[in-house]
DNA sequence: CGCAGACTTGACAGTACTCAACCAAAGTGG
DNA sequence: CCACTTTGGTTGAGTACTGTCAAGTCTGCG
C-alpha cells in the first residue's frame, strides 16, 4: 500500500477511512480448525432440528476473523452463507461516495449474507468489530442439504423472514423517531439482544464506535455522543466511554423525544443562562419481538 | 362508526387519520372469480417453473381489493401470502402513536406477507392505493406444495432476499441522502418499476399522496411537496398534482444535495431578495438493481 | 354549490449537522 | 521510559435543513 499525499489524504478521508477495514484475507484455517454439524449449525440459528440429521456426515469449518478483518465484500459473488459462532461484526452498504450506513450488527447465532441470495452475489460488506468466529456453509451444500432434509429451507426462509422484520423495525425508527428515542432505543435493543445471549442486559460494553452507531441510525457521531450525554444526565443510563449501564430501561423504551433539553435563554439584560426542560413526552412501547420458535 | 366530540378528533389527529384506511372486509368473491394456477402464480413471482407444476390441480383464488381496503393488518395470524396481479398497494407500519412508516408501496409481481413467516402473524398492514387483485396462496397450500415440488422454497428465499436487499438499499438512502435526493431517486425507482412493468418510464402518475410519499422517506407531507417543485424549478421533472415527467433521470439519479436552493438575502437597506444558488453536487449512483434471474 | 381532501407556499422555529477545539487512552519508536 | 502520534470521544458555537404552523388554491364529488 502506497501513502500518496499521506497528509492531506489522512486529513481529508479521516471520517471515511474510520469505516473501512483491513482488506487482508481471513484465515480459513486456524490453529484450531474445529468443524460443527448440521445440527450445530442448525441449534445456533435457533432452527429445529430433525433425527435424521444426526447421521449427516458433512462438517462445516470455521472461519477465525480479526478485528477489523473483513469476510466478504458487496459484490463478491456467493460462496457461503455464515453464522456467527462468536464475536460481533457489523454489515455495511456504501453509497458510492465516502457516506456509509451500517444495516446491522450481527452477534452469536446471526446469519450472515442471506441478501446474497437474490443474484447470488453479496450486497453489503461483513466486517468484524471483534475477534470472531463463524461457521460456513457452502452455498452448494445448501441446496444439496434441502434435497436431503425438505424442511430446511422453510425454516430458513423463517429466519430470513427475522431479518426481513428487523429491518422494517429499524427503518420504521429512523423514518419516525428523533435522535434521542433512535440512540434510546438502540441502547435498548442491544441490551435485550446480551440479554438473549446470556450476558448482563444492565451493563454492558458497546462494540462499536460512536461513528458506527450513527451510521446505523442515521446520526452524526457528535449527536451520538451528545444523545448519550443527555441521557446520562436524565439518568437513564450510565456511560463511560463504551461501558453502558441501563439504570431506567423503561423511559429509554418509551421515550419520544427530549428528555432534558439544554436550553439557552436571553435574561434580559443579565445575559445567558442554561436551563434544563423537564418534558416526557413518553409513550408505549415498540418493542423488538423475540423469536419464539415452536 | 361513531363521531365522538367530531370537531376535536378530526382536527388533532387530522394527520393520523389522513393514512389510515377503510376497515371493511375485502372480497373474497368478485362476481368474476377468477383463480390462478400454480404456474401463473411462479410467473407472476418471476419464479422459475418445473413441467410437473402444469399437472398441478390447486387453484389460488383472486380477492379484489377497492381503493383503501385492507387486505391484512399488523399482529393477525397468518393464513395466506399473496402476489399482486394487478393495481397498487402500501404496506405500512404504525409506531404506536400517530406516526406511521411506508416500507413500500407494492404492485403487480411483489409478494405480500412474508414478513409472516417468522412469527406466524402479519407484521405490517397492507392496504390497497387503488382497486387491486391479488392471488391468495393460503399457508398450509405453500407448506404442501414443498413437498411436491422441492426446489420452491428455495426460489421463494431468492424473493425475500430480494426484498431484504430493497428494504437495505432504502435504509442506506433514509439514513445518509438529502431530503431531495431522497425524493429524487424515489422517482427515478418508481420509473424503473413502471418500466419493467411495460408502462412509460418518462410518464406517469403517483398512486399516493404527498403523505404517504414522506411517510416512506422519513420527510413531511411540505418537504416531499417543496422538494417535487425544487426538482421541478431544475427542469428534471414537470409535476402536476400526481402526473410525473422524467425530463433528466441523469441528474435524478446523482443528484445529492441541493440542485437549486432559494436563499433570502438581505440587500442593505434595500429589503429582501429571492436569490436562486444553483450547485449541482453530483456524484455516482446509487441504482436500485433490478434482478436479472436466471 | 359547497365541502373535504390533496396540494402548494410562506414564515418561523428547532433539531441535527458542520466545524473546531480539546481530552483521554493506546500504540509507536527512539 | 517518555515524547509523539493516532484513534475515539466530548463539548461548544454557529448554521441550515427540515419540521411546524398557517393560509390559501385546486380538484373532485355529493
Amino acid at each position: 500500500m502506497q501513502q500518496s499525499t499521506a497528509q492531506f489524504d489522512a486529513k481529508t478521508t479521516g471520517a471515511v477511512t474510520k469505516l473501512l477495514a483491513d482488506v487482508s484475507q481471513p484465515k480459513r484455517v486456524g490453529f484450531a480448525p474445529a468443524q460443527s454439524s448440521l445440527v450445530d449449525v442448525c441449534t445456533m440459528l435457533g432452527v429445529s432440528t430433525s433425527p435424521a440429521m444426526l447421521n449427516e456426515p458433512q462438517m462445516f469449518t470455521h472461519i477465525h476473523l480479526k478485528e477489523g478483518q473483513r469476510l466478504f465484500s458487496m459484490g463478491q459473488p456467493l460462496e457461503s452463507i455464515y453464522i456467527v459462532h462468536s464475536g460481533f461484526l457489523k454489515m455495511v452498504q456504501n453509497d458510492d461516495y465516502g457516506s456509509e450506513s451500517i444495516l446491522s450488527f450481527p452477534m452469536k447465532g446471526d446469519l450472515l449474507g442471506a441478501d446474497a441470495l437474490y443474484l447470488r452475489a453479496y450486497q453489503s460488506d461483513c466486517v468484524a468489530l471483534t475477534s470472531s468466529v463463524v461457521v460456513a456453509v457452502p452455498y452448494k451444500s445448501l441446496k444439496q442439504l434441502n434435497i436431503s432434509y425438505p424442511g430446511l429451507d422453510s425454516e430458513l426462509m423463517q429466519v430470513m423472514s427475522k431479518y426481513l422484520v428487523e429491518q422494517q423495525h429499524l427503518l420504521t425508527m429512523v423514518n419516525t423517531l428523533s435522535a434521542e428515542a433512535r440512540v434510546a432505543r438502540f441502547v435498548v435493543s442491544l441490551s435485550q439482544r446480551f440479554e438473549e445471549m446470556g450476558y448482563s442486559s444492565k451493563a454492558f460494553s458497546l462494540r462499536m464506535t460512536r461513528l458506527e452507531i450513527g451510521a446505523h441510525l442515521g446520526l452524526t457521531l457528535e449527536t451520538v455522543s451528545r444523545t448519550l450525554s443527555l441521557l446520562k444526565d436524565c439518568g437513564y443510563i450510565d456511560v463511560d466511554q463504551r461501558n453502558i449501564t441501563i439504570k431506567d430501561g423503561e423511559a429509554l423504551r418509551t421515550l419520544k423525544r427530549t428528555p432534558v433539553r439544554k436550553k439557552t435563554v436571553k435574561t434580559g439584560e443579565t445575559g445567558v443562562t442554561t436551563v434544563a426542560t423537564a418534558s416526557h413526552w413518553a409513550s408505549g412501547v415498540m418493542t423488538v419481538t423475540t423469536p419464539a420458535l415452536a
